[in-house]
DNA sequence: AGAAAATAGTTTACGCGGAAACTAAATGAG
DNA sequence: CTCATTTAGTTTCCGCGTAAACTATTTTCT
């Protein structure tokens, strides 16, 4: 009865049918992919993608309170509090209450952080090139674009 | 010293730089929004995206190993351990120890299981269309095609 | 002005998912 | 056959990220 055709063995080609026309599943092996990705390039700085993201953002808009930034990147709230704390104790941002409204918090790079980013911009920008794996140069434009208009980047913010 | 121009308010518009050019991160915004128009659509039934993923696979290929399904879906061993044990507990699922090799579990839809995967296929596969939101039909097999080939999903398995 | 409502962030508690250690079973070398 | 190795899953432990409750501050209403 073990050998009777009943049951499938692991060499047998698995069926996945329409899933594998689902975005939403295909999504979440590309962010798998992707995630991989950025652990391979850049993971010897010890930085997950939401802190290097954050720093970036941080040195393109000094002085930004903390909940605009997490909003914007979809961050929330309670996570930012606690990423933002590690980024503080790594050495590279600065919290500082706000002048006008004392609940807000303002965030700066510190010296050190600005010469993480300027020194590490080069390899997370690239990032996104290595990144792109097997696709050509415009097929990853093209996907860029798309996701953009998906997600809604590409036209308010 | 409050009022001088030294820092931005919240209304200024936050600048990002090439960070929206970035796969990674554009496909972390992309993977919120899926998740979120997954449980608008599906959300009533309880079930999470990746248990209504291995009910539909385990539908479609009866007593596979656990195992190979895990891999499969990119699920980790661990988790997938957990997950099983979720749908066999909803009464949807049945493991069994299979007979060839009595290490390896099989799995199989119990009636309920088969009941509710058909029951909502459609939702569950019309969920491919609702997450469309602003693309058009073209440009959506267009995203599903660039991704299927990112993930590397097209080729093998 | 003073009370009530709203807002910014933080803290707490919890669930999901992952790495590593562990158990059980099958394979392979002598 | 018997011991070492490999393989399939499970269990344990831990960190990330979220929701909900909480604190501090500002705004609004009367």
């Amino acid at each position: 009865m073990a050998d009777s055709a009943i049951q499938q063995d692991q060499d047998t080609p698995i069926r996945m049918g329409e899933i594998t026309d689902s975005l939403g599943f295909l999504i979440r092996i590309a962010q798998i992919k992707a995630f991989d990705n950025f652990f391979a390039n850049l993971g010897e700085h010890g930085l997950k993608p939401g802190e290097f993201t954050v720093l970036w953002v941080i040195r393109l808009n000094p002085g930004m309170r903390q909940g605009t930034i997490a909003t914007t990147l979809r961050i929330k709230p309670a996570h930012m509090t606690k990423l933002t704390g590690r980024l503080v104790e790594t050495g590279y941002v600065s919290r500082a209450t706000s002048a006008s409204d004392r609940r807000a918090v303002r965030l700066d790079l510190t010296p050190a952080g600005v010469a993480f980013v300027e020194a590490h911009k080069d390899a997370f920008l690239n990032f996104n090139f290595v990144e792109k794996d097997n696709l050509s140069e415009e097929e990853a434009a093209q996907l860029i674009a798309l996701l953009k208009k998906f997600t809604g980047l590409n036209t308010c913010h």
